[in-house]
DNA sequence: TTGTATGCGTTATCAT
DNA sequence: ATGATAACGCATACAA
C-alpha cells in the first residue's frame, strides 16, 4: 500500500500537493501536475479507502442483507439493486443473516459502523423485543426495509401488496372450483407473511369457506420447512385439494413431497407458489406463481436508501408498493373429487 | 454515532480511559470501569468500524467476489465459506462481478483498500492482459481463487479436478453407446473451462472418437448461452446424441431449448451438465450432472485466505484439488439410433 | 502555486 | 490508576 505521502517523499515535495493532484484542485501547475501523476502511476497508488471514509464520511456504498441467498429471488432482487446503485456511482455490498437474529444484528451493526452510507433490509423473523432493539443497532443510519419488514415497522419499506397477492392466488383456485385450500406460511412476526395468510383467510371469508386450523402451517422459508409440512398435508385423511407455499423454497420443499409421494399433480392436488424463479417453467410440473418484481424491488429499494440519505428526516413513514402478476402454469387445476365448477 | 471522547466528556474523565475500558485493559479500577461501562450502556456506544480498521490495520472482514450471484452453485460456496469465516471470527462480505472485468477490478481495488483483510475470489472471464493486471489491481492483498481461476494462476487456488470430472462424464456417455457428443463450455481463458474441454477431448481421444468442431460450443455461464448453443445443436442435420453443458446456467438453458423443440430426454438427446444444484430432481427430466462439493469449495477457500494471511509469502503457490461426483438421474441413456452397448 | 496544521475515531505508548 | 500524545491515511482550511 503506497500512500500520499511516500509519493510526496519520493518526489520531494508537500503530501497536500499529491492530494490536490488526485483530488483534481484546479491550482496545481501543469508541470508539477504530471510529474505527480506519473509518479501516482509508477506506484499503482490507489487510495486507502478505509481512511477516505474515515475522513470524508462517507463510503459510497450500500449494504444489502438478504435472509437467504440461495433463494433466487433475493438474487433477482440483489441485481437489481446493484444495477441502479452503480449506474449512480455507488458500489454494494450484500450480507446474508441465514434466518439468525444474532447474524443479521452484527452485520447491521458492522454496515452501520460507517462501513456502508446506507443499508437495505430484508429482515429474518424476530420477536417483537427484538425489533424494539433495531433502531439501537442501526444508530440513525439510513435503513429501508425490501421485501420484509417487520410487524411493526415504522420507516421506509418497498414491498409487493402480500394480501392483494395472496387474494389473487387463493381466489384463483376457489374459482377452479376448490374449497379445501392449505396455506404455508413464513414466520408470521414478519410483515409479509401475516399479510399473505391476511389475504387467504379474508378471500375465504368472502366465498363462505370456513377456515380449517388443520390446513394452515406455519413455516420458516426452508425447503426443508415445505417439505415436512407438505408431507403432512399429503398424509391427512381429508387432505386438501391445493396448497399456497407462501415463498418459493417452501414451494418446492412442497413439490419435492408431493414427487416423493407420488401424488399427481394438478390432477390430485394443486400447487401455487410464492415469488416465481427463472427456472419454474422447467420443473415437473411448470408451478404456477405469483410472480413479485424482485429486480424491480432491488432497484426501488435501492432508490430508496439514497432518496433517505439525502434526507435525513429520521421519522419519514414511507410504503413502496409494486404490483404482482399470477403466472398461471401447469401445477393448478380444478380438483378431482367433486364436480369443479371452473371459471 | 457517540465516540469515545463525547463518552468521556459526559463523564469528565480521559477518553483514553473510556478506550481503555473498551478493550479490557487491566489497570482500571473498578468504580471507574463500572461507571465507563454504565455510560457506554446508556449511549448505546458501538465503535467507529472505519476507524478501528484504520488504526488496526484490520476489519475481520473477508471479501467475495463471484461472477455471478444468481447461480445457486454459488449461493451454496459462498455459504460454505461463510459458516467456516464465522466460525473463527470473521465476517464475510460478498460482491458480483456480473461475469464483467471492469466491475471486478472495481470490487477489487474496493476491497483491497483495507476494507477487508482478504479476498476469494471466483474470476470472471479475462484476457491475458487482464489477468496479467491483477497484481497491481490486489496490491499485495492476500488473495485465493475459487472455482475459477485465471489460466496462468501463479497463486493459491482451491477447485475441482475439473478435467477429470468432464472426463468422467464424458466417459459416462461413451459408455451408455453415445458417440456423438457435443460440449457447451464456458469462456475458454479460464481455467475450469479449459479443462473441463480438455478432459473431454483427451476421453474421446481414448476411445478413438473423432473430435467433431461442429459439436464443441464455447458458451458464456448465462442461461441464454446455453439456450443458443443447445438450439443450434438440435438443429443440426446431424445432430449430437448427447450434451454436456459446462456449467448450471448453460445446462438449463439447454434443457429449455430440449423442452421448447419437443425433443425427448433422454430418448433422442442425452444432456449431462455440471454443477448440480438443490432443485436437479425437481426438472424434468431429473438432471443427471456432475456435483461439486460446493460449500467444501468455499470453506477450503475461506481457510485458505486466513492461512495465507498468516503466512504472507508472496510466492506461494498451491492449489487444492477437490473430488467431484457423477449424479446419475433421468436425463442420460443409451442413444436412440444405433445399437447401444450399455455398459 | 505550494506547504503546514488539523481532525476524522480509534488504539497504544509513555508520562504522570 | 489515569491522562496526554502520537499515529493510522486522507482531505482541507489556511498560511506562506
Amino acid at each position: 500500500m503506497t500512500t500520499i505521502r511516500e509519493i510526496a517523499k519520493m518526489l520531494g515535495v508537500s503530501f497536500s500537493t499529491v492530494s490536490a493532484v488526485i483530488n483534481n484542485r484546479q491550482y496545481v501547475s501543469a508541470a508539477m501536475r504530471s510529474r505527480v501523476e506519473k509518479a501516482l502511476r509508477d506506484a499503482n497508488y490507489q487510495p486507502n479507502s478505509i481512511a477516505r471514509s474515515l475522513r470524508l464520511r462517507e463510503s459510497r456504498t450500500i449494504g444489502l442483507i438478504v435472509p437467504n441467498l440461495g433463494d433466487p429471488f433475493y438474487s433477482s432482487l440483489m441485481r437489481g439493486a446493484e444495477d441502479y446503485l452503480c449506474s449512480v456511482g455507488y458500489r454494494m455490498i450484500v450480507a446474508e443473516s441465514r434466518e439468525d437474529w444474532k447474524r443479521q444484528q452484527d452485520y447491521l451493526t458492522s454496515f452501520s459502523g460507517m462501513i456502508t452510507d446506507g443499508i437495505i433490509l430484508a429482515t429474518c423473523g424476530a420477536t417483537d423485543e427484538q425489533i424494539a432493539t433495531l433502531p439501537d443497532i442501526v444508530r440513525g443510519a439510513p435503513l429501508v426495509y425490501v421485501d420484509r419488514c417487520p410487524l411493526e415497522s415504522k420507516g421506509i419499506s418497498v414491498s409487493v401488496d402480500n394480501v392483494q397477492a395472496a387474494s389473487d392466488a387463493t381466489q384463483y383456485l376457489i374459482g377452479l372450483g376448490h374449497e379445501r385450500i392449505a396455506i404455508i406460511t413464513g414466520p408470521l412476526n414478519v410483515l409479509n407473511a401475516s399479510e399473505r395468510f391476511k389475504g387467504y383467510k379474508s378471500t375465504l371469508r368472502v366465498h363462505g369457506i370456513p377456515l380449517d386450523r388443520t390446513l394452515v402451517r406455519a413455516g420458516d422459508h426452508t425447503e426443508d420447512s415445505g417439505y415436512w409440512h407438505g408431507s403432512e398435508l399429503l398424509g391427512l385423511a381429508n387432505r386438501p385439494t391445493a396448497v399456497l407455499g407462501c415463498g418459493l423454497l417452501i414451494t418446492l420443499g412442497v413439490l419435492a413431497a408431493i414427487r416423493e409421494k407420488r401424488v399427481a399433480c394438478p390432477q390430485e392436488i394443486s400447487l401455487i407458489g410464492f415469488d416465481d424463479f427463472a427456472w419454474s417453467t422447467l420443473l415437473s410440473p411448470a408451478l404456477t406463481m405469483v410472480r413479485q418484481p424482485a429486480a424491480e424491488l432491488g432497484a426501488a429499494a435501492a432508490k430508496a436508501v439514497l432518496k433517505r440519505m439525502r434526507e435525513p428526516d429520521q421519522n419519514m413513514v414511507d410504503k413502496v408498493l409494486l404490483p404482482t402478476q399470477l403466472m398461471i402454469r401447469e401445477s393448478t387445476a380444478p380438483p378431482a373429487q367433486r364436480n369443479p365448477t371452473p371459471k
